[in-house]
DNA sequence: CACCGCATGTAACGTGTTACATGATTCA
DNA sequence: TGAATCATGTAACACGTTACATGCGGTG
């Protein structure tokens, strides 16, 4: 439910054909997000039976617009408080739940294995986060590098409970 | 592909039936990711068709376990390197980037709206932090509660980038 | 008895992912 | 001319989600 609601939101600055789209997401997510065009044209024709889009077709051009229901969902997704639905489920978590529900030997296994693939990861990003080329990309890599140094604390306090 | 992944890890453990996976996911994740029953089932078919897993009926009771490429297959993913992947996409950062690829004034919008969702979720996990009913519990407090701190503390960021 | 928990499944649908096919335009 | 990019689409498949149907066993 990510695709839907960015596509929706890039019409909302302008309406766009597919190809647009496509390019569009990847520029705004600053190109960490591929997005194969195939699937945008299929989650158009998803959005347009659900009447939250509508296309208009010229020249072999399609081009799609918000409807107003378009525009009543997507102003729901900006406000949206995710603290109603449960936490999306997440691979370093379950990883590290399921190894403790087995033992502790293989939690602190994994645990170590985890936070180095992370380490690693975070030393990349921080490198990258010092020549951004967008934005946009700066932005991501920010997020990046903030979400793996949440990871790392975590991986500590998890360390910390098991011991 | 997280509900696959768990699965196999459980039966890493022991050999065991449907329901008793349902249970046990729902236990090693300290109840935050409720899994319906029909989904296993499903998903152990599917397992048994790549050949990841292997069922032995008695008496009405379908036993499962991991087969020799299973052991394989989950194996390699408790040491997977999650850095070769494209990060997996999410709500919070596309709003944001999709909102300032917009405007600054829709960017700063959207920032303070989802601040002040992820400052109430934060409060309320701050709170259940204090009464875990299990470690696993624990633990995934532990998570929400840091992955909040890191998404307030990119917002921080957005908001100053934009400035 | 009626209800609840255990246990097994099927069906339908939504979304995401990849691969494939087609044609127009642009540019080296 | 040949390759890359723009542009539109179809088909097949994987995974997740919900709802529904069925039967057994224990307990108030």
């Amino acid at each position: 439910m990510a695709v839907r609601e960015g596509l929706l939101a890039l019409l909302e600055e302008r309406p766009s054909h597919g190809y647009q789209l496509k390019t569009g997401f990847e520029a705004a997510t600053g190109g960490v997000w591929p997005l194969n065009v195939g699937q945008v044209y299929q989650t158009l024709e998803r959005l347009e039976r659900d009447g939250l889009v509508a296309s208009d077709e010229r020249d072999g051009q399609r081009s799609y617009a918000l409807t107003d229901g378009g525009v009543a969902v997507l102003g729901a997704w900006w406000e949206a408080d995710p603290g109603d639905e449960p936490p999306r489920r997440d691979e370093l978590m379950l990883k590290v739940l399921l190894a403790a529900s087995h033992s502790r030997e293989h939690a602190l296994e994994v645990i170590a294995a985890q936070r180095d693939a992370v380490m690693a990861q975070l030393q990349r990003r921080r490198r990258s986060r010092k020549a951004p080329e967008s934005p946009a990309e700066a932005m991501v890599t920010d997020a990046l590098v903030v979400r793996a140094e949440a990871d790392l604390r975590w991986l500590d306090l998890c360390e910390e409970r098991i011991s």
